[in-house]
DNA sequence: GCTATAATAGTCAAAGAAGGTCAAAAGAAG
DNA sequence: CTTCTTTTGACCTTCTTTGACTATTATAGC
């Protein structure tokens, strides 16, 4: 109990009370807490992922960080969530339109989006493997998904 | 922390939000953020290059220069083939990055989509394949490219 | 005109500064 | 005891910064 994971946990949800996001040095979290480095990625991987509603973005290197985003659930609560659950990892190319329409109809992605979230999809961009498509389509679309999700959720920050 | 590279980048860039070109002293520059001389030559090489739409021209010697100049906007057809022929079948995550990013510095894409651009060739996008995944964002970089000419030759076709 | 020298810029490899991964060891919970 | 979660450490990858060495150009003296 009280374990180390869930003090950091604590830690980092109360830096995020005021802003939807924080930013942070790994090794600056592991030595304030007197731990591995590798115990941030371990609570951050455990309490901060997608499922938990939260997006990590991270640059190596001098001036490196670790970036913590906070999906704000407005009503749209878990849809993330459950598109992702949908999407698992294999999706064929008719599945994955449904899906892209539906966003578009629900106003979360403009046309030209949707436009581009399909061709990152379709078949004819996913050419060597021929089975193994559908898994790569589901790892290409997961991700975009998750883009799209904080896209409508106005991240600010973070250049493009 | 703002790293000097940043700085550097965002330096040059204000200088050249008004002119198409500028001319500067590397010696000189360096010598304003108090950095090695090479450590200009770097941030042109990873800010500046002909993917991200600029040219950098340059003279040794006594009343040496570096000229860097911004790409002009050619006919957009002819700007696809060339993208299309840079990205050919196997291209890395930050030569994708480049070019997207210079799609939004010419107002090509939104930034929305250029999030999602990336996030659709990112290598998290794809985990299973280790060297072949240039080989795959490129097939699924190229897809999308089309489409985003498409989209930037306006409406048309009305179905998502 | 040559040539030497000074004034620039370029290259490349090594060091430094982060963060990531993965599996094994250590602890908790049942 | 067995199983699941947590912690740690060794090793990896990426990005930045610096410095020694190289290449080119202009100019001042011959």
């Amino acid at each position: 109990m009280a374990q180390l994971s869930d003090s950091i946990e604590q830690f980092i949800k109360e830096l995020m009370s005021e802003d939807a996001h924080i930013e942070l040095r790994r090794n600056e979290l592991a030595q304030h807490f007197g731990c591995a480095p590798s115990q941030i990625n371990y609570v951050l991987a455990t309490r901060f992922s997608v499922d938990h509603g939260y997006i990590i973005e991270s640059r190596r290197g001098g001036g490196g960080y670790v970036r913590i985003v906070r999906m704000q659930n407005r009503g749209e609560k878990n849809f993330l969530e459950t598109l992702l659950d949908r999407v698992g990892n294999s999706i064929d190319e008719d599945t994955a339109n449904a899906i892209i329409s539906n966003l578009y109809e629900r106003k979360m992605v403009t046309r030209n989006e949707a436009l581009l979230l399909k061709s990152g999809v379709s078949r004819n961009a996913l050419s060597l493997p021929i089975n193994a498509k559908d898994v790569l389509r589901a790892a290409v679309f997961r991700n975009m998904l998750i883009q799209v999700f904080r896209n409508y959720e106005e991240g600010k920050h973070d250049d493009v």
